[in-house]
DNA sequence: TATATTGCTGACCCCCCGGTTAGTAACGCG
DNA sequence: CGCGTTACTAACCGGGGGGTCAGCAATATA
């Protein structure tokens, strides 16, 4: 039972509506990335960013644009600024692919948002809508971002001429693979992977697979 | 409105007990592949089999149960057969390696069946009762079967000796993979990706990595 | 045709969860 | 201090789905 004191020190809420949005967005993340999409429970994002379920109807339209707004928040930037980089980067198309790959881990794969790629291929299926707007806002993003710098390397005879939307695949695929190891197998107790191994191996694989061998120095 | 004769000749339901679980079994097995574990409604599953929700009772404990009979039926049997394959080949391991990814490409991984690898690896975290039964009855059984095959390749001098623990990974991870591509991008219109060149490659790659020099032969 | 057996139905219970809203309390301002 | 604005809460609604069960109707038997 409080004291007056207590009761008048410590108001039951506080108005803070500014500070809302990210609270409730960091909330979402967490608990998305935990359950997946449609185990995530709005009541329980609420208390994790200490409010009411009311609240956070205020800030966002429906569960699915909370979902939106957490791509939007989390999984876009990264893009942005590797795109940013593409445009900007000057020297070879491999070590470009390398700081990319490198990039994507640290922001996305090491993080705790590998768990939106995981649920997108687990949940798609069942939401539509929801796999429409990750495809445009991420999917084709990203391909499109190693489609450039495959084609990059082609031109400058840095990389042998392939084919550029299976080379992306190739890439693509087992980026994904780790992230759903990771949040599969791994998560329920099976032995681990060691990613960066794992990331070397690939990356190994890849330059000797798209290398010309007048694009090799060293 | 049905006449007398109609009434007569068909009745509203019929007795049979012994075909019921069959019934029950493949309808469970479309839904979950369909929309997953926990999205699967058993009213559903039940209407497609035919009967009523309280038939499906009569016939199964719970949710659980059905599901873990689905794999019992479907996925074990092939694990089986494996199995016995292993015990009874004689030949070169590369030849026996080939026979079961090709095996479970056909038997699981070309069929509806790779849906429920899919729907583990996407909820395991959901629901770790069902995620324990599946790791021992479907996943060590099956790492333990291609350990069995590397150790024999290693023991025969045919391969180079390497990590088993790893080589596993290493042969299932793909296969994992090709599986979620399916069942996830693929299934949402992105670009399809060629799974017996998929396969070819996988197992090109995996027969140059592990044969020793002395074990090539033709 | 009469009776016993039992496979099957469908209505029911109850909790859960996305979404809504009437009302309340924190705060800015005069 | 008092008043108006509004950020926030708590209770609520409705539909959905796992699980249950009393009763019925299809068959076996005679």
């Amino acid at each position: 039972m409080p004291t007056l004191i207590e009761a008048r020190s410590k108001p039951r809420w506080e108005r803070r509506k500014d500070a809302r949005p990210q609270e409730l967005l960091a909330a979402a993340l967490d608990l998305f990335v935990e359950r997946g999409y449609a185990a995530t429970r709005l009541d329980e994002v609420a208390a994790r960013a200490g409010v009411s379920k009311g609240t956070l109807y205020l800030y966002f339209e429906n569960k699915e644009e909370l979902f939106k707004a957490v791509v939007r928040e989390n999984m876009v930037p990264p893009l942005a600024d590797a795109e940013e980089l593409i445009n900007t980067f000057e020297g070879r198309s491999s070590d470009l692919l390398r700081l990319c790959i490198d990039g994507w881990w640290q922001r996305i794969g090491a993080t705790k948002l590998s768990g939106i790629s995981k649920l997108m291929m687990a949940e798609s299926g069942n939401f539509p809508d929801v796999a429409r707007f990750y495809h445009e806002e991420v999917v084709s993003r990203g391909g499109a971002l190693l489609s450039r710098i495959i084609e990059r390397g082609v031109a400058l005879d840095e990389f042998r001429q392939v084919d550029t939307a299976m080379a992306t695949r190739v890439i693509i695929a087992p980026m994904l693979m780790l992230t759903m190891w990771r949040h599969s197998l791994h998560a329920c107790h099976l032995d681990p992977i060691d990613p960066d191994a794992f990331l070397d191996c690939l990356f190994d694989l890849l330059t000797r697979g798209f290398e010309t061998p007048s694009g090799r120095s060293t």
